[in-house]
DNA sequence: GCCGTTTTCGGCCCGACTGTTTTCAGTCG
């Protein structure tokens, strides 16, 4: 078994043991090892063969051995034995906000309620007002919270769909008549989230059965939706649903660029198509009969940017294909030439083990460099984000030192000296002048008190953007996708700000935020706000998030010059040195 | 269950908020 679905399942056990109303901490200790086993980098199997997987911190005994059962076996008795008499669903009420393991062990002792289902029920019916610890108001919390888990339980994450698609994608690569493969859909486009991903192949007649046969038995198919000879649909054990189509290699493109979209895009090439005389759907062109005309020469299309030429058009990149200006770009040959994940060098807001990160300086920054990278900053938290593990301001100083050492032994590579300064409610922050006078940077956020009214939040966070000290807003938006709605603020308001002091805007691209959507990411840019795509890494692994930042900057029509991470070490410096007055 | 001992037991991160209570438990970050 992989390293990843051991963490997984140590974190399941953790919970599980929550919900069995077990000792608290030996629950935590299963939270703790699965975060431990999450930062080991050494060859797991061996770590478990010479035992070397005792002195991963955090990872004893009992958790060793379960580690060894599942890295052997492939399963484990302890596991097992947790997952007795917790049913699936109890497990799934975890997701719904405002519910932890004590009420839903509660609810599943006293009315045994044991999926989503049954407790929207009896909230409706008012019999969760009538257990202990329960009021009217907690019942309407959970309706409403219901409600909200379910109008986004249809829909995943770009970095989970993306990595779903290249699984089934790889899979099929090697069957025999295929010619060409790709992704459509909203994926390529990179939005952030991701509806169903479409997969598109070209291959030969011949073969388009035993591809379908193929795609239905993958692994991580759970259950066929439909299966037919051009297209079909499959639910991934992923929770994504799944479709193939099969095309011509003559048709590829036009289906390509069809089921890529988006629907507005289409119906402009469409439209443009119609202008010079020939229709276009997801096959191929054909010309329109018009009296007194002459037929238009169907032009020879054998890819995406053939397509796009046939329409006076310079190449549009799926990201791009949302209806913001596009065609107009296109047409006059001013599209910008977008960031490309090569072009980042470094990158600014990770945490180490001084806060709540998993490795240590070294280790980042030995991670960066292995991406290629010339410089990294730490930013850890600030002293108020308690929960995790904000520094105190010694810690500070001696984290100060010690980068401080670091750059003077490291070669070439630069590490620079930043926080992650909390908000706090009155937009003042969390460091006084002498701690922030200490950094080459300073990364402010918000991390308490979400439930402010817009007004309140644009306020705080905008009184914050002004001081001197600050460099770039974190995490602008506060949301986490798909686990919480944003907190309320007025971007627009945000960007103005941050223009006129100029002062940056972060995209958070770990992938659990993805925050700052492209549409605000282009208009920051026409305000001449630059971007910092950063991971909020908590881990080596974390740092490659930076590259799904790229998607969005690429959505927001970012080039180089937007982005402080495309620029050199001595740019980035100088940029830090100019903004911290 | 894990750790770290002044080693074989005692402590394990915490502040804010909410909704329930009437002094606190549960949840979140």
């Amino acid at each position: 078994m992989e390293k990843k679905e051991i963490v997984d399942i140590l974190e399941e056990m953790g919970t599980l043991l929550e919900l069995q109303g077990a000792n608290p901490f030996k629950s935590r200790a299963f939270h703790n090892a699965s975060r431990a086993l999450e930062g080991f980098t050494g060859d797991l199997p061996a770590a478990v063969q010479s035992g070397a997987i005792r002195e991963v911190k955090g990872i004893g005994e009992g958790i060793a051995k379960v580690i060894g059962d599942l890295v052997t076996a492939g399963r484990s008795r302890d596991y097992e034995d947790a997952r007795k008499g917790i049913p699936a669903g109890v497990l799934d009420m975890l997701r719904i906000q405002g519910l932890g393991p004590k009420r839903i062990r509660l609810l599943h002792q006293k009315l045994k309620i044991t999926s989503i289902d049954a407790l929207e029920k009896a909230a409706k019916d008012g019999r969760l007002a009538k257990l202990e610890g329960f009021g009217k108001k907690t019942e309407e919390n959970i309706l409403t919270n219901i409600e909200a888990l379910r109008k986004r339980s249809d829909k995943s994450l770009f970095p989970v769909a993306e990595e779903a698609a290249s699984r089934m994608l790889a899979a099929l690569k090697d069957v025999k008549g295929i010619l060409r493969t790709s992704v459509a859909g909203s994926l390529r486009r990179r939005k952030e989230v991701i509806g169903d991903v479409d997969l598109l192949v070209s291959a030969t007649d011949a073969s388009r059965q035993n591809i379908m046969k193929q795609f239905v038995s993958h692994p991580d198919v759970e259950r066929v939706i439909g299966q037919g000879d051009t297209k079909s649909t499959v639910m991934l054990r992923q929770g994504i649903s799944c479709d193939l189509r099969i095309v011509s290699d003559q048709e590829f493109p036009f289906a390509l660029n069809y089921f890529t979209g988006s629907k507005e895009h289409n119906v402009e090439m469409r439209t443009r198509a119609r202008r010079l005389g020939l229709s276009l759907n997801e096959y191929a062109f054909t010309a329109v009969e018009e009296k007194g005309k002459k037929k238009t020469k169907i032009p020879a299309v054998r890819s995406e940017e053939d397509l796009y030429k046939a329409l006076g058009l310079a190449y549009v990149p799926p990201e791009l294909r949302e209806m913001m200006g596009e065609f107009e770009a296109a047409g006059e040959h001013r599209l910008p030439k977008l960031l490309e994940p090569g072009d980042l060098r470094g990158t600014l807001h990770c945490h180490t083990t001084y806060s709540d990160g998993l490795h240590t300086l070294e280790q980042m920054a030995g991670a960066a460099k292995d991406l290629g990278w010339e410089y990294l900053g730490i930013a850890d938290h600030s002293k108020a984000a308690a929960y995790a593990g904000g520094l105190s301001a010694d810690a500070v100083g001696k984290q100060v030192r010690a980068i401080d050492a670091f750059n003077e032994k490291a070669d070439g590579f630069t590490v620079f000296k930043g926080t992650e300064c909390d908000i706090l409610t009155d937009g003042t922050l969390d460091w006084p002048e002498k701690v922030l006078s200490l950094f080459d940077y300073v990364v402010i956020s918000v991390h308490s008190q979400f439930r402010m009214s817009e007004a309140e939040m644009t306020k705080r966070v905008v009184t914050a953007l002004r001081h001197p000290r600050v460099t770039m807003l974190g995490h602008p938006t506060g949301r986490l996708l798909l686990s919480r709605d944003p907190y309320p603020i007025d971007m627009m308001q945000v960007i103005q700000v941050a223009a006129e002091y100029g002062k940056a805007i972060e995209i958070n691209a770990h992938p659990m935020r993805l925050d700052l959507d492209w549409r605000l990411c282009k208009h920051a840019k026409e305000s001449g706000v630059k971007i910092f795509i950063n991971p909020d890494a908590h881990s080596m692994d974390g740092l490659r998030d930076t590259f799904y930042g790229v998607g969005i900057a690429r959505k927001g029509w970012l080039t180089q010059a937007d982005v402080v991470n495309a620029w050199s070490t001595a740019d980035v410096r100088n940029y830090l040195k100019q903004s911290k007055k």
